[in-house]
DNA sequence: ACTTTTATTATGTCATACATAATACATCAT
DNA sequence: ATGATGTATTATGTATGACATAATAAAAGT
């Protein structure tokens, strides 16, 4: 008998260990009850008895799933159930010191991709007070000096609130997410050359487009805009 | 004494339980180090002595140092490092059936941006292979009816080259996560109305594109090609 | 009625023992 | 000697029992 008859007829074990299967149970638990955010769940030692296993094996099972961001434990109440936070569980390894520079790179990829590509969103969800908001960061735009090409704290602003208009709070997670990594590539010798002193559209230009453009001309400018960062990508 | 010039005398004692710091000082030792990934860290025990911690604290920090995928513990060989998958975390509490409805939404909104911002990546690392397999994709499109308005596999097989095409391995694993979730906001009510059966750009057209025109013509033609979707978020 | 003290409770931490799987080493038959 | 088979070792996985600690509720005191 080969191998691969053996395969067909053995019907592999399940090799899971025993706090991989209580973790499903307790997943199940919480998608199956349709609990409410904030209903808290059995105890520790209520779960151990019930599934028949160890507290130990209990408390692992809980912590995966504090980490994935579905519960919340505090020392009395016991555990509560959470709206999980994507990208607040990635955050958490969202270290530029411990992620290759391959992911760094492509992470600062993702960033224009996204900004390029959040056009339509924008002109969608757009308020008047927005706008006005825009317009008072740009006015105080520093002066771009040799030194700093551009200052960190001014871009920071000006396009964070580009990513607040778009209404997509996880996005805007995304973005809170991206920016070290950012700042990291920008600053480390990941990239190929320092960025030109060319300015492309400006902020202000861009805020032009959003109050009197489209969202095909703001992709564009974006595009424009981020030339410096394209450049050392590409060139 | 107020409480304002409390807090400035008192300088906030850590609340950070054990585990926290344990995490802390792991997470420390593997950058500091830089070590290598495959490089073996020391045994629990030896951890716990060192850290002058229990295993139990040190085994908590451990898993969560393996749910940022940090490290991949083997039965008897102890903890190796790995490089993180960033997506691959974030996909173990991607289930649709735990996130909310804004979250879903949100992030069938930010595939929508991804793939209109990523013309430029495309433009840049495209091969005529690639050019190649699409056209071949396109050329088994099944036609549309009216039971089944678009096939899903046809979808993920071209939009998924796409994403290939970029180059961008992060990229390419954000949309392999985005796919339950597009799949479920699109069977779900969630939005607003059926999509309608209009075409806009096709498949074909969007390849033409990528072989004779520009990053710009491929963007305004991807966002067309999406209209279907952006219109049940919109209207 | 309000503050302070006490008791309760569920999680956090510790210590120890044993189970289990992976590996290395020793043994044996040919 | 070689290859298969058994045995020992080792580090993680699981179980158990105990105590610490923080948050809450109940009781006591003014």
């Amino acid at each position: 008998m080969n191998i691969a008859s053996l395969k067909n007829n053995l019907k592999a074990v399940d090799t899971a260990s025993l706090v991989d299967k209580v973790e499903g149970s307790l997943v199940e638990l919480l998608q199956e009850r349709k609990l409410k955010v904030g209903d808290a769940i059995p105890k520790e030692i209520e779960l151990a008895e019930a599934l028949g296993v160890s507290r130990t094996v209990i408390r692992e099972a809980l912590l995966r799933l504090r980490m994935m961001g579905l519960i919340e434990s505090k020392k009395k109440k016991g555990a509560v159930i959470t709206s999980p936070d994507l990208f607040g569980i990635m955050s958490k390894s969202m270290n530029p010191h411990v992620l290759d520079q391959d992911t760094l790179r492509e992470m600062f990829e993702i960033r224009l991709v996204l900004e390029i590509g959040m056009a339509d969103f924008l002109f969608q969800r757009i308020k008047k007070e927005d706008l006005d908001e825009l317009k008072e960061i740009v006015s105080k735009e520093p002066p771009v000096t040799d030194y700093h090409l551009f200052n960190i704290e001014h871009e920071i602003a000006f396009h964070g609130k580009l990513y607040e208009i778009t209404g997509n709070q996880t996005l805007k997670k995304f973005q809170k997410l991206l920016l070290p990594i950012f700042d990291y590539v920008h600053n480390s010798g990941l990239l190929k050359k320092q960025p030109m002193l060319r300015k492309f559209v400006s902020h202000k230009g861009l805020v032009d487009i959003l109050e009197n453009g489209s969202p095909e001309l703001f992709r564009n400018a974006m595009r424009n805009h981020l030339e410096n960062h394209f450049a050392r990508l590409f060139d």
